[in-house]
This record gives C-alpha cells, structure tokens and sequence, in this order.
DNA sequence: GTGGTCTAGACCACC
DNA sequence: GTGGTCTAGACCACG
C-alpha cells in the first residue's frame, strides 16, 4: 500500500477516523491500487504511521472484513480479498458523488462560481498525487 | 433569504446537521449573500423546509448567535449581525480548503485524475447553480 | 469534584438549569475548588444526582467547553481546562455583584434593613457551608 | 410609589421584567410600604421610568391583579386592594428566602465565606437605600 | 463506560 | 406569530 493511496486522515473531521479509513482502502480497491492479495500495513504499522489509536485502525480492518474488502489470516495479517471489487471509471464517479455535491453546496453557499472551484480542486488534486504519502 | 441559499442539508452525513446549516450561513454572509439585517427564515420554517427537528435549527441558530454572525430578537427573528463578515476572494477559497483537501484525497484513492476531478466538480456545481432553491 | 460544589439547581428558577450549572461549574473554577484537569461528574451521574434530565447536563458541559473552562474528551469523561481561570479575592466579589444587587433590590421592597439582610445571608450560608453535597 | 420602593429592573436578567415588577410591588404590599388604596404609578409613567416597552407593564399590573394584590378602576388608575396583604418580620424573611439560598450556592461556589458574604450584602444594600429611585 | 446528535412534543416568554 | 428551555428516549462513536 505504501506506494500508492495518499493516505491522510483528518483527525478534526466529523467523520470517524475509522470510517475514513474503510473509505480510503475502499476507494482504492475499486480503483485497482490495491490488487487482489496484497498486504495491507499491520494494523500497528498503521497506526503509527497515521499517528492514530490501533483500536482504530483495528475497527476499521473489522469493517472491511465484514463488508468483504480484506480478509485477515490469524498470524499472516490483512490481505485484500479475492472476489473483483474493481469499478469502472463510471462506477467510481458515482461513488464519489455524494462528496462532490457536498463539496458543491458549500462553495455556492461562499459563491465560488463552478469554473473558480473547478480550479481550486484541480490544483489542490495536482499537488497532491506529486507528494503522496502512505 | 429565499433567493439566497441553496439551503439543503444531507442527514446521513457524518457532518452533524446543525454544524451543516452553521457552516453554510456563515459561508453565505461570508460571500455577502445574506446581507447585514435581512432575516433568516424563523426555526420553524426551516425546520419544515429542511425536514429536520426544530430543536435541531435551532441548535445552529444559537452557535451562529455565539459567533455574532446572527441576532435573535425574541419575538421577531433571527437577523444576519450587524459587524461586517465578508471575507475576500482569497478569504472564501482558504475557507473552503479543508473541505476540497478532502475530497482530493477521495479522488486520489479512486484513481481520478486531476483533471477529470475537476470536470466532474464544475459539472455538479454548474447543475446546482441553475437549479437552486431555499 | 465529590467534596466540592454544593451542587444544587433550582428548577422553578427563571435562570434556566443549564445556565446555573455553568455558573456553578465557573465559579468553582474561579475559586479553585475545581482544580485543573480535576474531572467533572458525568453527564449522566449529575444528571441524576441533579434529577435533571441529561441533555440539559450536556448543554451545560458544551457551553462551559465553548467558554474555555473545561475540555471533554471522548469517551473518557469532561475536565477542568488548562488555562488559570481563577480569580482573586476582588474579582470573585464582582462576579458576584449582580445576584447581590438583586436580592438587595427585593430587600428594600420588603422592608428588610441591611443588617437584618446580612444576618439572613450570613446564616444561610453557615448551614449551606456545614452540611455540603454534590 | 414615587417615595418608597427602590425600582429597578435588570433588563438582563433572565427573570421577565414583568415578573420582576411583580415581585417588587407584591413585596412592597406585603412591607406596609404600598398602603391599601393607594395608587400605583400609571402603565404609561412606569413603563417610562423603568425605560420599559408598556406592555411589560400592562402585564404585571395584570398579574397582580389576578394575584388580588391590586384592582384597576376604569378611567382612574390602579390602586392597591383591599385586603390586608402585609406580612409578619418573619414571613417577610420567609418570602426572601429562595433568593437568598440562591446567592449564597453562588457565593459558596465562589468560595467567599458566610462572613463575607454578609459584608458585601450590609454594604450594597445600604448604598441601595441611601440613594433611593422611583 | 464516556460524550454527541437527533427526534418528538410540552410549556413559557415576548411581540 | 417568534425564539427558548426542558424532558424522554433512541442511536452512534469512542475507549
């Protein structure tokens, strides 16, 4: 995983850290970052890493064993799934929807026009696959 | 306020509601669409028209009293305050970040492009901005 | 907190509950009876202890947050902030002043001198100060 | 009115104006020093003395009208009823007694001692009754 | 266990 | 009509 999802969490957002994370590894899968059998980090590791509680990242891996994202092998650690979780470019669009509409509400609420935003995202997404973080 | 906000609010988000109508009453005097003295629409109204408990309006009408971006007057309403909240071009953008930052890293996990990211988002808000109600 | 606070609301009083819970809590702190980083009673032991319901706790421990006077931290409990936030001797006599002011004001209009208004206080506030509770 | 009754109102205090004015003039009754029959001050006089929107007033002398504590006469005032209203010293300390519990949760929260308390209390009570105000 | 949010509905104060 | 407080009780997030 290290060399492939930014992964940030932000700590003061009203979403659960946990919940970020099953987001974040979720994306990825169906992105195709992840393939099929790979290690995720130790659920230590990642902690660290994210500078986070493990009971965190534990809870996190829990939910995407029980959605069938990962599976964990007692001694061995946390492996992406078999079956096929990738999406189409269409299918992932879709998925990120819900948090480009909120996005949206909030810029027009601020009257950024649609052409000032698009721009303010691109830049921001530009910046952010050149630095990219495990 | 009618031909102001595109007021809606998404109760499965992880943003509580409350926090949802703070941040865009406050981004809305902020872009100078709410101007000082006109009136919010009354708890009730709003609670109606966002399908949401009053107690809940409510709720946000008093943090935004404790930010002095509103003043109730018992009886009358709840009024924009009279200290100038606008906030510049550059002001605007900077509030929005955490919310773009986000988003981006959303994106980045799913394998969307700078460039596409932002095509999808001036789509959404353009879709919005037509289509707008209170 | 336990040997501290005389911790009793007055529920027909004009003063909403949440409002003299946050006053208590603020002097308390003022006076150094609670001291830094010193836990509060649970939101739902004091509302119990109060027989009041919990959310009026809640919205007591929240503003008293805002205020700076305490910090919650999630799912560990609400404590007494860093910050010194005690006051001398002369500070504390102006915080009170105003509840002073007022019962001298029902004073006068019963007829009541101030030297028999001073022994009233004097030994209503013996017994408060012998048999405490929180 | 004008010669006896120290009143004043504190517009911020969460007590209603109205009920304060209540209070006042039920103590004054009950002191012997509003006599049977007197006249109260008109709606329009107080409410302009106490800088008080009329209605506030209205409302009190209604309240106290309910209470038996006074009478209106069409076309001719409010006048002080008739039955005997004043109370005994001790049921006068009685009817003083919440707000005296009141302040003296504050003052313990505040840590300031019976003793002390009672000092505060001689003095503003007797500045109080030095320079009266109608 | 902790605090946090939300709903439903009652009652009060003010204009 | 307006906002404000309170209760009762459900459900969630975090440790």
């Amino acid at each position: 995983m290290s060399p492939g999802i930014p992964f940030q969490v932000d700590s003061r957002s009203p979403t659960p850290i946990y919940d970020q994370i099953v987001t974040l590894v979720t994306f990825a899968v169906a992105a195709g970052r992840l393939a099929r059998g790979e290690a995720l980090p130790s659920v230590r590791q990642l902690a660290v890493s994210l500078r986070v509680n493990p009971n965190t990242v534990a809870r996190a891996y829990r939910e995407l064993e029980r959605d069938g994202i990962v599976e964990t092998r007692q001694g061995s650690g946390t492996f992406v799934a078999g079956g096929d979780r990738r999406l189409s470019a269409a299918g992932r669009r879709k998925a990120l929807a819900p948090s480009v509409d909120r996005l949206c509400a909030e810029a027009s609420a601020l009257g950024i026009s649609p052409d000032d935003l698009a721009d303010l995202v691109r830049e921001a997404a530009g910046k952010l696959s050149s630095g990219d973080r495990a």
